[in-house]
DNA sequence: CTGAAAGCGCTAACAG
DNA sequence: CTGTTAGCGCTTTCAG
């Protein structure tokens, strides 16, 4: 049985509202009980119950990060700006994985909704989860992060995917490659969406056809760009160069490339985009486009807790916060 | 102002208990007015508060993860797992990232039994955290993950170090190796304990002198490796073969090496511990004794369940579970 | 400085 | 099937 205030306040022969004053350090409590109180609560072995505290005070102290996949290293990069950020602020924050399920999602949203944190993160599986769109109100501080549905009325901080996209792509055009492909997680998400827009701007302005068979979608896993990779080779395909969606997609599309006995960037050039700290890695040595992350995962946080301080103050009307971050060229090894 | 179950009562005009009932699929309403008050609760946009029911009901349905760093992929593999077992269980997970920051270890932990999750999983930043090893009761089910305090009373589920470290110094040694360098984060704690054990046990069992400068110590982050391997070459010291206490430390010695003009594993082999998705790339292809991550965190999940249930029960004597997992040597190109 | 009392939102007997 | 009543552990007025 684990020892409460009262057990505290009937040991010590007070009351209890004494006993959670001597507690929390609040004054209006002798110096002389207040000594007592804590050497009693440590010999009970008490440990507040936050849940009891957080219903009256209606405030947890706690963030909730829903992430799709923190074995994409972009993630954890994310993760620690937040962390950073939120510990600063006196508050802890639970991280949730998804795993790219769109069900786990929803499952992680509610419950941190019904759990009452105090603000939440969401790097949305895909820009179609509307499940918070639909709500007049949002019950909690609420910022997505990088993947955000279009036209939202909540608050977002994310990186121009347009301008990287056409940041690499540009980049891809002026070493000379004529024939570029684009390989990436699915369509109809806003940041591929994006990524895929800033491509064909920069095709378009550079008067570039786009051949089809170098456009493919497939998920956001490794395994997935050496997969398309393999097969387009396999297929007699070949392009010059390839724009990937993402760091890991470019991981693997390096893999499936050398695979097939050729060489990158000889014979296939590869940009990335988000750099990840592997990227860098000399084996690896991957040209992309950097994703500010751990900025990300901090302006994140200052949104949520400034919500949360003019929503103390009665304010109603917040508006929502809309950060774009720009993101910067990386050049190694790759193109 | 966030609707409650009373404000349903009220406007069905029925009392809260036959609304609790309704809510939550119990028997002892009518298909009718079960209808209803669904029906109300949804125009409400009511929201259940997890954080009172779990004052009355003492279970929160949570179990939560610490773990010292996600930015090695490691970590994030053992997150799976357990957030796997932990929703088949009908569990939530809260992962929390002490980044190897002792107070945050405790903080986070603290905060974990405030909150009154079900249980908690901690991978301790060292095994000298005793925070917990003092006090009389566990005051929730718990389970260390992999750095484990020698003699603890509580359960544990790790990876057999000794043997793993045996194993990776007896491959070198069968190699031909026979300068050989153990590299790893700060000793005192019960992995590299375990593995250094293992090193020595085999470097004595095949009557090979163990040379000090080839034993070093850092932190167990990717740079140490890289820093640590380059100060050795750099003092004109060469091992034939290092042991890395764990795959990031082995890819930044891999790093050092290459760097510094010799190659792998001509000049100096390579071998690690853990098999992290990296290790298996191609352009890193390293050698290493693989940890069963998932089953590891899978593991720990099922201690905690277990835990619960006897605890309901009414059970008081929980003894504490002891799984210790075997290693398996992959060989790869480093060694 | 201290105590009594109310109540956060919900569940769980217990009557009816 | 439905309502009434406690009470989870804590904070927070309001008196004294």
């Amino acid at each position: 049985m684990k020892a409460t205030i009262k057990d505290i306040a009937r040991t010590a022969g007070i009351s209890y509202s004494s006993v959670s004053r001597a507690l929390n350090d609040l004054k209006g409590v002798s110096e002389q009980t207040r000594q007592k109180v804590k050497k009693i609560a440590e010999e009970l072995e008490y440990t507040p119950n936050a849940v009891a505290r957080g219903l009256v005070q209606k405030q947890t102290g706690t963030l909730g990060l829903i992430l799709p996949d923190i074995t994409n290293p972009f993630y954890p990069e994310i993760a620690r700006g937040v962390e950073e950020q939120a510990s600063l602020a006196g508050f802890n924050t639970f991280l949730c994985n998804t795993n790219y399920d769109l069900s786990k999602e929803e499952s992680y949203l509610r419950n941190l909704i019904e759990k009452r944190v105090d603000g939440i993160i969401l790097a949305p599986v895909s820009s179609h989860s509307n499940l918070f769109e639909q709500r007049k109100h949002m019950p909690v501080p609420f910022v997505y992060l990088g993947n955000t549905p279009e036209r939202t009325k909540y608050s977002f901080v994310l990186t121009d995917n347009v301008r990287g996209g056409y940041l690499a792509t540009r980049t891809l055009i002026e070493k000379g490659y004529r024939r570029i492909g684009f390989i990436s997680g699915k369509d109809e998400e806003s940041p591929v969406g994006g990524r895929f827009t800033g491509f064909k701007e920069a095709m378009d302005r550079y008067d570039i056809d786009i051949n089809d068979d170098y456009i493919r979608f497939g998920n956001w896993r490794l395994k997935s760009g050496y997969d398309i990779i393999q097969q387009m080779i396999g297929a007699g395909i070949y392009p010059e160069a390839v724009f990937a969606g993402n760091d890991i997609l470019a991981m693997g599309i390096l893999q499936g490339i050398k695979e097939k006995g050729l060489s990158v960037p000889e014979d296939i050039a590869v940009i990335g985009f988000d750099d990840i700290p592997y990227a860098s890695w000399p084996a690896i040595n991957l040209s992309t486009i950097r994703q500010p992350k751990s900025r990300m995962g901090k302006s994140a946080v200052e949104i949520l807790i400034e919500q949360l301080q003019t929503e103390n103050r009665g304010g109603t009307m917040l508006k929502a916060t809309k950060i774009i971050l720009d993101p910067d060229l990386i050049l190694r090894g790759t193109c």
